[in-house]
DNA sequence: TGAGAATAAATGATGCGTCATGTATGTTGA
DNA sequence: TCAACATACATGACGCATCATTTATTCTCA
């Protein structure tokens, strides 16, 4: 918490312009917000279902599919992660029986990340909850319009960005 | 990132409503760039001063006060962490130098955690950078009335997460 | 005053995310 | 055709966050 802020100020740099009140109160209170979002998903998700909101992610890229059969380099474009956490992610869900994997006979580099049975119990068991607490802590909060110009927002964020920056990482915990 | 979404729908649960495109689409623009802005503030912080966002977080508590000296369950309330998040990053932090511990006499269970030189270098040295990454990616980016909406509706938000949750848990990576 | 409850903080195990690096395999162009 | 390069993915180390548990001290009140 504590957005940026001066500390002592002793030398006399170019100065990055410091952030006003109304820009301390926002960062401070969208930082918390965020943190405390995020546990609590996290928290719920996992409490009412044994998934991650990691998990949930990968899930539903895998149903979304025809096959629910992906190469990992499609999932990541899709889910924006870094390849190395991606692969570290898919190693402990393969371990615990999510998903599977399976040769290429195509590409000798690459495999098959597939959802498994238990994988689609666990996401179909988990969605309606997780929508019920994204609504509750969420969407409950905001109105229509405050709805919109989030978005707008974030997205003119995310361009922020994008340029300035061709590196991958991506998400919370 | 994919919010949440329905897969399959095999039986007929209560149903807690789905999102409907809009939300959707707000909520995922919100993760994404939740994500990515978090990866990026600590890797920039990470890269130009060797600071996480936690570290930082926990400097800015301690030079906001005279002493620069704070038992940790102050330091605690201050950040809304969890108790042995924060007794972990104490660890940590002690070991890299950048705060101290101090016994406490008047009360035999607890400690202070005190600011070191180091540590006071540290954060005057990360502060202005820090300041600019947060400008150049997030304000930048809002006018001043969405600066304005996103107060409000951060707040809002916090509120929901408060009644209804006594927990502690916060923050992000 | 002494037993039970609350408070302050530490610890160990475990999952998660990143960085740096490694290892196949595929592609391309001189 | 084969050396240089790119792509797909894995791995080990390390810091970070959480959960459950533990230790020590202080508070309370019957």
């Amino acid at each position: 918490m504590e957005g940026p802020h001066r500390p002592g100020r002793a030398g006399s740099e170019p100065d990055a312009r410091w952030l006003d009140a109304d820009e301390q109160r926002a960062w401070r209170a969208y930082l918390r917000m965020q943190g405390r979002l995020a546990a609590r998903l996290n928290r719920e998700l996992q409490h009412e279902s044994g998934l991650s909101l990691a998990d949930y992610e990968v899930l539903v890229q895998l149903t979304d599919t025809p096959e629910a059969r992906l190469r990992p380099f499609e999932l990541q474009s899709g889910l924006q992660w870094e390849q190395s956490r991606l692969s570290h992610h898919l190693s402990r869900m393969r371990r615990r029986g999510l998903v599977e994997r399976e040769e290429c006979s195509a590409d000798g580099r690459g495999a098959f990340v597939v959802l498994t049975e238990k994988g689609r119990q666990a996401i179909t068991a988990a969605a309606p909850g997780h929508v019920g607490v994204v609504r509750r802590f969420f969407f409950d909060g905001l109105t229509r319009e405050e709805v919109a110009v989030l978005e707008r927002l974030t997205t003119r964020i995310l361009d922020l960005l994008a340029d300035s920056g061709a590196e991958t990482g991506d998400d919370a915990g």
